[in-house]
RNA sequence: GGCCCCGUAACUCAGUUGGAUAGAGUAACUGCCUUCUAAGCAGUAAGUCGCUUGUUCGAAUCAAGCCGGGGUCACCA
């Protein structure tokens, strides 16, 4: 997907720079799309707003920098003074290699604040061609315990299919549970043959998952005993019947596979995740078989050692098991049928599948096949890897016993900020405002806390870290927002004559409407590199820099009229911008905290 | 052993199409609530960007090779 050149301010700039440049050097030849990328914000604002690294300009004039950059200056003061059309810049200025521009504050409120307050700024597109997009995020098994890494999972894709839709790509959303399989077969076992708990009457998933666990760790106690060969017959008799759909363990299916669906939907519930479609392995389960089958017979899959499947060695990908010697089919096998289904029943060009890097060559099996298979989609796979979730004392695991489930963490989290944030306003506001807020800015904390950290990189979870909630965290943001909020209660009452940011020239003020004009160029990049925490950084900044703001540039006690209404309006399209960027990473704000 | 990911302040991380003096947050210490919400702001202190070589005007960023940590390598998912 390749990006638009949508920033209005260095599209101008880059234009008027063309301009000047083939004035001046005339056998140049310069394209806007050549300039665009050079212009960059400079590290101290005192140098400038905008810069413009002369470097390739130098080499092409077979000069040094410092002193094109001093000439280019010269010519663009130059042109300043004669030209009757205006330029964009307010003054120019050469430091080194660089040409740096200062733009006036009327200018930057006109071309970066307005679009934000009047939303038109949020509607522009950001790519040239958007490919019909399915991203497939939240595998989660049925009859396991959710636990902390299934939230990073669930965050990640839902922040995609969020960005991408912002930025104008079609997407289907789409959800994969594994509802069949050997964890259920050991889960229903165990509950037939060992639980001797009663079944309780809410929480069933939770419960369900906890017998998994258990089912897991007495399994692998039987392993090398005289129980193993009978553990094994009633679990492979299990499975049939699940297959077969019929018996009791059929049944036992049936009804618990639904708890866990049900804590699955709770879950999706609370932090507002919806998916267009829901694929389930039981469904694609035994058509996968029978695809399989038939490709073998078309034959485009080759025998091997019993096996049937892909040879892909000379792409250094070993051999792709599709059909075991026993004729069952294999995780490769459903996720061939399952792309199948999508490219066909769904009209799918690109497919996004967010799954953790243990997978990694898993889906380089899968995409390389369904290459060969003859599914030209399959250059447009993309398998979004990410790291695990573990904690201080390492990965997760029955047998530690150190699952954190997912609705403890929520608990806790809620627990927590009524206690230590909210119980203060008991008096002032109703027991629903209270609930209502304590799940947003909870969920503003798990989530931030889940997609500030780069993909590729582990997050280690410990619950009394993720309980802070300052500094960089989701609700330090909505804070900011709740802030804003709060001033616009109070201040604009009365009907609000237009901005158009005459009064504003702090260099505080200048920089707040230099980063927020940036939010289309963070939100491309966050699509472009499928990382959220893009925006996480971006919107930390914003909050950051508008807090700041709060404590110097004072609303109510501005130094007239005119510059409180600017710094309202300011204010404003900081709150339009904190509220748009969050709602991309799946986070709601409260209107006050 | 092959392939993939990671290595930046005491800790957790930004910094990614190579650019100006490497930045935040935690923790520590010091200030700021009769003034728009102190879940905040200001300040102090903290660095061999794992190591080495290379590419170039310029490298935390790119390439190669090492070191350390994690993952993965056909009938598990």
């Amino acid at each position: 997907m390749k990006k638009l050149l949508f920033d209005c301010l260095k599209h101008n700039l880059a234009d008027e720079l063309r301009r000047a440049l083939i004035s001046h050097w005339t056998d140049l030849s310069l394209t806007i799309e050549d300039l665009y990328p050079l212009l960059t914000i400079p590290p101290q604002q005192e140098m400038g707003h905008l810069a413009f690294g002369v470097f390739p300009l130098a080499k092409k004039l077979r000069s040094s920098p410092p002193v094109i950059a001093q000439q280019i200056t010269a010519l663009l003061q130059q042109r300043q003074q004669q030209s009757s059309s205006q330029s964009s810049f307010d003054r120019v200025q050469s430091i080194g290699p660089y040409v740096n521009f200062f733009f006036s504050g009327p200018f930057l409120f006109k071309t970066l604040v307005e679009p934000v307050l009047t939303g038109a700024g949020f509607k522009q597109k950001l790519f040239e061609s958007a490919p019909q997009t399915m991203i497939e995020f939240s595998q989660p098994n049925t009859h396991k315990e959710l636990h902390v890494g299934h939230m990073r999972n669930a965050c990640l894709g839902d922040s995609l299919v969020r960005l991408n839709r912002y930025a104008g790509v079609p997407i289907i959303s789409t959800t994969f549970p594994g509802d069949v399989g050997t964890h259920v077969a050991k889960c229903l076992w165990f509950l037939k043959y060992h639980n001797q708990e009663p079944i309780p009457s809410v929480g069933k998933g939770e419960w369900l998952g906890r017998m998994y666990s258990k089912a897991h760790l007495l399994l692998e106690d039987h392993e090398g005993t005289p129980e193993e060969a009978n553990d094994r017959e009633k679990l492979s008799a299990i499975l049939k019947q699940i297959e077969s759909r019929s018996g009791e363990f059929y049944a036992l299916w049936l009804e618990t596979r639904q708890w866990s669906i049900d804590l699955m939907k709770d879950i999706y519930q609370w932090c507002h995740i919806k998916f267009d479609h829901w694929y389930w392995e039981s469904d694609v389960d035994s058509d996968s078989v029978k695809t399989v089958k038939k490709y073998f017979a078309e034959g485009k899959l080759v025998e091997s050692e019993g096996a049937i499947g892909m040879d892909l060695n000379d792409e250094n990908l070993g051999f792709c098991v599709l059909l075991k010697s026993d004729g069952n089919g294999l995780y490769s096998t459903k996720d061939i049928e399952l792309a199948r289904r999508k490219f066909e029943e769904h009209s799918i060009e690109r497919s996004v599948y967010v799954v953790d890097m243990r997978q990694a060559l898993h889906f380089k099996q899968v995409f390389a096949c369904l290459k060969r298979l003859g599914f030209k989609q399959a250059d447009q796979c993309f398998h979004l890897q990410y790291n695990f979730v573990e904690l201080p004392d390492g990965a997760m695991s029955s047998r530690k016993g150190n699952i954190v489930p997912l609705i403890q963490l929520i608990h806790q989290m809620e627990s927590h900020v009524k206690e230590n944030y909210l119980d203060r306003y008991r008096s002032e506001w109703t027991n629903d405002e209270i609930e209502s807020t304590a799940s947003v800015i909870s969920q503003g904390a798990i989530k931030y806390g889940m997609l500030k950290i780069d993909p590729n990189k582990k997050i280690v979870f410990d619950m009394a870290e993720w309980l802070k909630i300052d500094g960089d965290s989701g609700p330090y943001i909505q804070y900011a927002y709740a802030r804003v909020q709060s001033i616009l209660r109070k201040f604009s009452g009365t009907n609000i004559p237009l901005s158009q940011g005459d009064y504003l020239k702090q260099s505080l003020e200048l920089q707040l409407m230099m980063l927020l004009g940036q939010f289309n160029s963070q939100m491309a990049q966050a699509v472009e590199t499928y990382r959220p925490n893009v925006v996480c950084n971006y919107l930390y900044e914003v909050a950051k820099l508008f807090s700041q703001f709060y404590h110097e540039c004072p609303i109510g006690r501005a130094e007239s009229e005119g510059l409180k209404q600017d710094r309202l309006a300011l204010a404003k399209a900081t709150r339009e911008v904190l509220k748009e960027g969050l709602a991309l990473l799946g986070i709601s704000v409260p209107e006050r905290m």
